[in-house]
DNA sequence: GTGCCAGATAGAGTGCGCTCGAGGTCAAGA
DNA sequence: TCTTGACCTCGAGCGCACTCTATCTGGCAC
């Protein structure tokens, strides 16, 4: 029989609040809770794993919504199993997109360092080096 | 005399809408705005480039409250110049922090595709393949 | 039995960043 | 002169993701 342990354990070993386990289970997104003979929730260390997972995606821009479409999928079992293989696929493409963002805003970023760095040192106003490219 | 024009061509010049570019100005991050005879706000081609970096620095999680201190600095003129320097710098690199946790969650993610993609073709759930690293 | 702690529920409150609506003014063109 | 459209202010409302409060219950130690 694997370990079993309740919220206040869960909490400690995922960094997430009490409140907010059960506020993620409100909306759906923890598949597998079960309670005992009192009425309290326990956990395995699945639900750990699951919290890293929750925690990656939360970091990485999926809303609540969309790891609950996500909880859906994982309650299915073997059928759901491609769907969670594509949605996190779906999201790592849309992550590597997120990280382009990020790499072209921090060199905006960095030119302006440049253009303050020139201006105090020169005491002239640099002109703006270039236009950024616009959105497609 | 520098090209000026109003509300309306602004919003089509950065994209933001009417509205958002008066909440800015109420939430002061907006410098150098006049206004003509008829009390309408006026603008120049130096606000399209502010709002290309105050984009920049949404983009990268910079908080309204952060980018009106800036703009503090900004209305400082010559005496501000080395503190926008600095809070640039300063951002940059948590935003290389930031591109780097996007990364590490990505490949996080990128490792459960792979669990998966042996799930579906072995039939066998793999075991998961390392803890990730505590964060320090 | 009495404390006390961990846990339970329901629902209100918070902070952020917009977003929108109501109602009014002003200037230019037909 | 009338209409139209762009602009104005003020303030309410919204969506998201928590976060917290109030109040109650179950079970173990003493």
């Amino acid at each position: 029989m694997p370990e079993a342990f309740r919220i206040g354990e869960l909490s400690r070993r995922s960094g997430r609040s009490i409140h907010t386990i059960r506020w993620y289970e409100a909306q759906g997104l923890m598949p597998g809770v079960t309670r005992d003979a009192g009425g309290r929730r326990v956990y395995a260390s699945d639900h750990v794993i699951w919290l890293e997972l929750v925690d990656r995606l939360r970091l990485t821009g999926m809303s609540v919504a969309e790891i609950r479409a996500y909880a859906r999928h994982v309650r299915e079992g073997r059928a759901g199993r491609p769907r969670l293989r594509d949605i996190l696929a779906a999201h790592a493409a849309e992550t590597g997109r997120r990280i382009e963002d990020l790499r072209e805003a921090k060199s905006f970023i960095e030119r302006k360092i440049r253009f303050y760095d020139d201006w105090i040192t020169t005491g002239v106003r640099p002109a703006i080096p270039k236009r950024p490219k616009p959105r497609p």
